[in-house]
DNA sequence: GACGAGTATCTTGATTTCCGAAATATTGAC
DNA sequence: GTCAATATTTCGGAAATCAAGATACTCGTC
């Protein structure tokens, strides 16, 4: 089916395999990549890698609940227990209980606050300074990009979202 | 890189900061979702995080050492011999001595073979089944776009690639 | 050739993290 | 008001991780 509409055997449609080929390896790539500065970045936050994914799920998404976490990172809940405990103790995180429902926590980040790293500005919702230093070669680099074209990244970046979105959900 | 300079302030210029802000988000969201993904095809694997997460940067790169796999993943010397022995144990890895440097080990993967999970065809380099299911969704999402848009895709992938690839490198 | 400095991997014992099951607290239905 | 259901925490044992020392090999120098 891959050819399914036709074009994947045009002729030169031989370019188009190749452009998702490319696709696919620079993505496995950039996988490889995201997996050390995950390490790295725990590293240098004095955090270890179980603790520091944690923050950045919280701080990269809304408030999760202690079970949430636990379905997300594939953590025993008990486990979940000692790794927040470990976060707030750092001043890091924030338990509250759930308004509604007493017998639930909501786990929020604290002081999510200023910039990227290296921006001073407000950041944008969600984004604090994870990577320290990010923000900067990246708006380079999207100055390369017409805006036709950063259209097309971001729509691309959506849509690969949502796949992986539906990927990690699936598992659960 | 087309009108470079001075377009982030071009009267509606604020298009261009929006995009730049949705190109960030949704590459967050897209990180945290990789996070959880990563967990869950370990625990499909019968893997624990660690192990799981040196495979894959064996699968997706070329052949390392422990020393390097300690490096990158953050890890004791000591801590990677364990997880080496674990994925040899189980068939995964292989542990060959290098050629001209004796006290050098280098691990490689074994048994990278077919396809990607739901394609049976061979693979392209260091692509076995990290997550097998995945490709399908992709080709059709790929399918949405032009060969031009696919090419500033794979371009956007590359250079993002570089500039995380220099962040991991310089954590070292 | 053999010696010593330098480098890479592998052991070992102590510490930390993780899991699994039972205990506690709260809700919602009857 | 009682009881089943749900969510979190506690607790002991198992596993993974670290730090430091031991071992093995190479390379430059004599």
């Amino acid at each position: 089916m891959d050819d399914a509409e036709g074009t994947a055997r045009h002729g030169h449609g031989g370019r188009r395999a190749e452009l998702y080929d490319a696709i696919r390896d620079d993505g496995q790539e950039l996988a490889a990549s995201l997996i050390q500065l995950l390490h790295a970045a725990a590293e240098t936050s004095h955090l270890n890698p179980t603790d520091f994914q944690c923050l950045v799920l919280l701080r990269l998404g809304e408030p999760l609940s202690p079970g949430e976490i636990a379905a997300r990172l594939k953590l025993a809940t008990g486990t979940v227990t000692s790794v927040v405990d470990r976060l707030e103790r750092q001043g890091l995180v924030q338990r509250d209980r759930h308004p509604d429902d007493r017998r639930r926590v909501v786990v929020r980040p604290v002081d999510p606050p200023a910039g990227d790293g290296d921006a001073d500005g407000p950041e944008g919702p969600g984004g604090p300074g994870i990577l320290p230093g990010f923000r900067e070669p990246m708006m380079d680099l999207h100055e390369r990009y017409s805006e036709a074209e950063l259209e097309t990244i971001a729509d691309w970046l959506h849509r690969v979202g949502g796949v992986l979105r539906t990927f990690a959900d699936r598992a659960r």
